[in-house]
DNA sequence: ACTATTCCTATCAGATTACTAGGAGATAAA
DNA sequence: TTTATCTCCTAGTAATCTGATAGGAATAGT
């Protein structure tokens, strides 16, 4: 039950994204891979996966880049965690009701979909322009997590 | 961010364990595996774990078998789904404070950690008595015609 | 002794992860 | 128009993880 570096990388490049980018200035993929420290070729894949879904834009060209699709501010986690690790389905049987026939009478399904839940809201709560904000006063003190 | 096979059938068959078995008569691997549709060498497997974690007690030799070590009541899910998944750490700098360099400026680890937090409450307020109790409720609703 | 059970190690095919490589297409600046 | 940067796309690949399977050793009741 770990998050994997699409995970990883991706939000934090988009956290880079809203701290960097303006809503009509793109920002360079390879600076961003620069200051998150992260393989420029990898994290184009990851790239090609949020602009497939909508979550960024992109400029070809020189002078290109990306940039956000909508304000940080209405951007969720889990919009982002969903596109780079899927859903948030701990077992496949919440979402499909044909991977198990005990599926009615089966009370782990209960459990994971519960929790499945729950991990949801709590992404759902915060936004990307939170986040960003967050890093931002991070960087110049250091204030605890229940000031979000 | 799955649950692989390892923590359902474990899971499952914890379950199984407190419902079918007693303090003191231990419950075939092999039974287990024919009601939870597991294959019996696989099952085996996730017994070392369990086993080996302490969870679950086991009788060698003819009669032998598992039960569990403790009451099913003081048994968390927690507890089981550590054994089979790892700790609840969605990314390993939140355990392992060497991971990464950037731990005391990084947002997304804060994030990571809390919803791991999260996960790990929940799964605590969750016995393991509980859940078989739950299941006992459940089937019976589901009881085949040819029994009434 | 015989049989039924847990226990242990080793193996293995297939899937996934985390990249890397090379080039095609787009666009602004020279 | 050419060139220098950019994004975009497909393919490949080594390493690791998953979900098993195989065979036999240890143990205990009959």
């Amino acid at each position: 039950m770990k998050i994997s570096t699409k995970g990883r990388y991706g939000l934090r490049a988009m956290i880079d994204l809203a701290t960097y980018g303006t809503s009509d200035t793109p920002v360079y993929l390879s600076d961003i891979a620069k200051r998150q420290g992260i393989s420029e070729k990898y994290l184009e894949h990851i790239f090609g996966l949020l602009h497939r879904a909508g979550l960024v834009k992109a400029l070809r060209g020189r002078k290109g880049g990306y940039l956000l699709t909508r304000l940080a501010d209405t951007i969720t986690l889990d919009e982002i965690i969903t596109v780079l690790e899927g859903p948030c389905s701990l077992v496949d049987c919440v979402t499909d009701a044909t991977a198990c026939p005990k599926i009615d009478t089966c009370v782990t399904r209960e459990i994971w979909s519960m929790l499945g839940s729950k991990i949801e809201e709590a992404l759902k709560g915060l936004t990307l322009a939170s986040l960003a904000e967050r890093q931002i006063q991070k960087t110049q003190h250091d204030i605890p997590m229940y000031y979000i």
